[in-house]
DNA sequence: GTGGCTGCAAAAAATTTGCATCTCC
DNA sequence: GGAGATGCAAATTTTTTGCAGCCAC
């Protein structure tokens, strides 16, 4: 749909003169086929090409963050987790099941058109941009305690 | 507005047989009182009447959260933060300046009328809380760097 | 060749836990 | 009196950092 997302990463941390190690190709390519937020130990452990080190994933996952590859998240379970930001994947949101953990996104509710906006003319802040995420129960679980 | 939100806490404190200890009023009091979300070296650092070692205080603060006084939130700065849940304080959400840190609340927005509900219809999750930020540029730093 | 990356080990920082003691009801 | 709270210190966990060597470009 959005043609080669790692490509488009690879491509866009070359232009601006940063190594692209094997460690760092295998990275992007986890992200891009995972379908939840990941935690830095789940990327160390996704890795089968390459190896690297807790250290330098946490490295490569800031930088990407401050390029704007990645977005940071946290669902409050002490851990940071990280995504594809909305530049290189469609912009969604999370169902955080509070029961399981189970992390699901949904792509078709997001805020109504104008509400950034709104908060810019009434309050003087300019939105750059905003987590959504919702808290409860999963249809499994849902299913299974009934 | 709310009348007495601290005696309602209290109340509530008192009516599951939990011990209501001076440091604890004070927190209850100091969460009452601040205008922004705490972490817990800010709890500590705001109690004047009585003392209270940090390890107490993470204490109170996660039965506060397990009892649905407290809400735990994180806006990617390493330490949590903590408010009164909107069972004792209106709902509302929150604009954090990406330069300055600021912490300021909206109480104005929030989602559509029917968006949970049609969450649960399509996805079959059953939403119980979600949490909405929004980061950005404060008035401000948008004045001062202009 | 050189600026940026890496691994390793050590440090830092936030949070939790064990245990003896204390105190609220 | 007894369950629950506290203080203190130690442990745990996540994340960061220093440094020497290495690798991509």
């Amino acid at each position: 749909m959005i043609g080669n997302v790692c490509g488009k990463i690879e491509e866009f941390l070359r232009n601006r003169r940063y190594k692209l190690t094997n460690a760092r190709k295998e990275m992007i390519q986890i992200f891009n086929e995972s379908g939840k937020p990941l935690t830095v130990q789940e990327v160390h452990q996704c890795l089968h090409h390459t190896t690297a080190d807790l250290a330098s994933i946490y490295r490569s996952v800031n930088l990407f963050c401050e390029l704007g590859i990645l977005t940071k998240l946290d669902f409050h379970d002490k851990q940071y987790r990280y995504e594809l930001s909305d530049v290189f994947v469609p912009h969604h949101h999370h169902l955080i099941c509070n029961q399981c953990g189970a992390i699901d996104s949904v792509f078709e509710h997001c805020l109504p058109e104008g509400f950034e906006e709104q908060i810019h003319k009434q309050r003087g802040f300019e939105v750059q941009s905003h987590t959504l995420e919702f808290y409860g129960v999963c249809r499994t679980c849902a299913e299974s305690s009934s």
